[in-house]
RNA sequence: GCCCCCAUCGACUAGCGGCCCAGGUCGCCACCCUUUCAAGGUGGUAGCGCGGGUUCGAAUCCCGCUGGGGGCACCA
């Protein structure tokens, strides 16, 4: 039986290396037949939790797409058997009082070890472990109790965390030890480290889930990007669906130096996602992005115009600067407009009369047009695009100007030659 | 200070003694394609931290050094 958990600690929002790691475990559960990922919050330290932390975890995570089997467990819930447990270890002569609280007897001499799956062999010397507290003096137990403990009580198989909690590890064998428990086998992955080659903190740039949303990153790309950090299926395949990964994932092929955040990357991996998005889903994406940042553009035409930016845009947080012409009036720059007026003027009188006012027959024409002034398509092209969009930048001309209509697409050739006269 | 871990292009990585004068990907540069921007295509740039071993042979194994990370709480 595999049984997993993710641990969270309610001090704040979903840390981007705390969430490789639980995705690490949910991979690794969702791949096995039967396995299962549990959801546990480490809420021990009562002093250190932060309101409506639990929830906006919980929130990170779905939006992911990073489930969890059962109830979300809460640690100290735990609060009971922990004392009981420490009650019968002090009986047993394995433990012992101090000032009110309750110690764990660690062995003097000797090592305790572990085969680590990521790490390979790892041992501390007895004599570096102290006597850890169990149980503070008003009653609640501590993490390196309270984790093991549950760990035991829930039947966990693998525990797979961070590289930061390697040094707890022989504490908490040696607990489980005392308490006659089976030891679950341990994994532990790297930290992800920032641009500077330091671990990850605040100062670089997006850390947390919330604001990789709000920069326009989508969950699959997000997903695919973590799961390669530290971790490779093979010599060449960089892009992978999420069944792709629970297929393939496995802790053996974790490495255990460690990687860093590259944003470059991620946001390339977020463009081959959002181009591999059904048109439909793509939509979706959009404009729920759009409705996240209070962003009020009619649904209707952003679905519309959803296409026409698919293959351009890296995050979605580029959408309105590609489409912002089709929902506000644009005031070009009449520099960029000199030059332009016979083209501006002699689309206008092809437009005016064209029936059905598509791409395809707006392209006939327009390349038409240009070949009669013996202009190239760019040169033709470029003034007309900037007169519509007000930009250098746009999505295809030919689609921009169907979405705009006929009359809007002629009032703005009409206020171009004026500016550009 | 003590303990533990890590070390291949700028970044993510493949490599588990000969297939490697090191492969893929992001980035960057050039060219092609092209209605702009992208996308796509082609080519290029760039790396085994250092020093000792072991071996016929080392990116791969061992030791040391250096560098980086983590931990040493009645935090998690």
């Amino acid at each position: 039986m595999i049984r997993v958990r993710m641990a969270p600690s309610p001090t704040g929002f979903l840390h981007i290396g705390g969430v490789r790691t639980f995705l690490f475990n949910w991979l690794f559960a969702r791949g096995r037949e039967g396995g299962e990922c549990l959801l546990r919050i480490e809420n021990t330290d009562t002093g250190r939790e932060v309101a409506e932390s639990t929830e906006q975890i919980k929130r990170s995570l779905s939006w992911l797409g990073i489930d969890w089997d059962g109830e979300v467990r809460f640690q100290l819930d735990r609060m009971d058997e922990c004392q009981q447990l420490a009650r019968r270890l002090v009986d047993e002569g394995k433990a012992y009082e101090d000032e009110g609280a309750i110690r764990f007897r660690m062995p003097d001499d000797g090592e305790t070890g572990w085969d680590d799956v990521v790490r390979g062999r790892i041992d501390f010397p007895n004599a570096q472990l102290e006597d850890v507290v169990l149980v503070r003096s008003d009653g609640r137990p501590t993490y390196n109790f309270a984790s093991p403990v549950e760990d035991m009580l829930d039947g966990i198989s693998h525990v797979i965390r961070g590289s930061d909690h390697v040094s707890n590890t022989p504490k908490q064998i040696q607990v489980l030890g005392a308490l006659g428990a089976e030891l679950p086998v341990y994994a532990h992955a790297s930290d992800v480290l920032g641009t500077d080659g330091k671990k990850l903190s605040k100062r670089h740039g997006a850390q947390s889930v919330d604001e990789l949303r709000e920069q326009g990153y989508i969950p699959a790309a997000i997903v695919n990007f973590l799961a390669r950090l530290g971790w490779a299926y093979d010599d060449k395949t960089e892009v992978f669906s999420r069944e792709e990964l629970v297929e393939h994932f496995s802790l053996e092929r974790v490495s255990a130096s460690p990687a860093v955040f590259d944003y470059q990357k991620l946001a390339w991996l977020n463009g081959v996602h959002l181009r591999n998005l059904p048109p439909e889903e793509y939509a979706d994406r959009v404009s729920a992005y759009l409705r996240d940042q209070g962003a009020e553009w009619k649904e209707d035409l952003v679905r519309k115009a959803a296409p026409l930016v698919q293959e351009k845009i890296e995050t979605l947080a580029e959408f309105q600067a590609y489409t912002r012409f089709l929902f506000e009036d644009v005031s070009p720059d009449p520099s960029l407009l000199d030059g332009g007026s016979p083209v501006l003027a002699e689309a206008e009188i092809a437009l005016a009369g064209l029936e059905p006012f598509t791409a395809d027959q707006i392209e006939r024409v327009l390349r038409g047009l240009a070949e009669r002034l013996e202009l190239k398509p760019r040169e033709a092209f470029q003034p007309l695009r900037i007169a519509v969009t007000g930009s250098k930048i746009s999505p295809g001309l030919f689609e921009s100007l169907e979405l705009l209509g006929r009359e809007e697409t002629l009032r703005r050739l009409r206020a171009a030659r004026g500016a550009a006269a």
